[in-house]
DNA sequence: CCTTGACCTTCCCATCATGGGAATCCCTAT
DNA sequence: ATAGGGATTCCCATGATGGGAAGGTCAAGG
């Protein structure tokens, strides 16, 4: 089976199966004498296996982990499951961070005209005016005012 | 104001500062005879600016063109409004994806005994086993089974 | 047998926003 | 004068992915 074979068989593209190879994340197959890639179903299982674990947002180093599990046969099943539950944690913290944006921004935008008029209170509160630009925050003991998250990374 | 004092103001690192001049987000300032940047009032607003954007989840594309409103003072809050909606839209969209996530792994990670034992339902559905990989999907009409995002970058 | 087109190979570059660090220069206080 | 803390520029790294160039290979058809 060719790379492009195996990309078609698993979902990742050829790009970045070389990339795992790079990476270390999957094995380098056998070549053929023309040194193209020639890769078995174990090889596209695993790859599979790197998409599933991709589209539940794992990270490629929490994938090469799980992936490391998948193979030992002895692994610890609590092993996985922290694994997993790390993760969730991790994507909790984002959606929360993110829906306090939305929260924000809705209510800017509600008040907002949004005409042909300059004045507009979503400009207002990121200038500085914070006076209105909160609003009276919901239940949860979501912090109020600037979200002041501690120089964290972008959200995408 | 030196650069380093503009950071304090501001919230927003030297580092970045420099950037932001870099790709034109922010004007360069006046310099010292001996090549220091020298920040005046006006400008740490415009850095305030930015940061709050920042922490609003725009990315420094959306922030610029909030910039230039923010500047023109016969701008529409009609286009302000649009591109804060926007942006809503789009974090609503990623929160939805890992919420989906979520789901799913909460589930997977419910029916792991979480033990000494290898066995592990969270591996068996990155294996492919997707039997009942896959909860009920609760009210929402949440797309079932494989997330099949078509093809779109990693959520972090 | 040769050409054509679809594949494969490696290598470099770009994205997005940010940080780290080196080498060098400048300012201020002792 | 000297030490220290700042400033400057420049290069590199991150994470995951795509784009594309330059060149080698394979299979089918003329």
């Amino acid at each position: 089976m060719n790379i492009g074979e195996a990309s078609q068989a698993s979902g990742v593209s050829a790009k970045m199966i070389r990339y795992y190879e790079s990476i270390g994340l999957i094995n380098a197959p056998v070549r053929t004498a023309s040194n193209y890639r020639v890769y078995a179903e174990p090889d596209v299982h695993a790859l599979k296996f790197v998409r599933r674990a991709r589209d539940l947002g794992f990270t490629l180093d929490e994938t090469a982990r799980l992936l490391d599990l998948w193979r030992d046969r002895r692994r610890r099943s609590a092993t996985v499951k922290a694994i997993a539950l790390d993760h969730v944690t991790e994507l909790e913290r984002k959606v929360i961070e993110m829906q306090e944006m939305i929260r924000t921004l809705r209510h800017l935008a509600h008040n907002c005209h949004g005409d042909e008029r300059p004045d507009c209170p979503i400009l207002d509160d990121l200038t500085g005016n914070c006076a209105a630009s909160n609003p009276p925050a919901p239940q949860h003991g979501v912090r109020k005012s600037r979200p002041s998250l501690p120089r964290r990374r972008q959200i995408i």
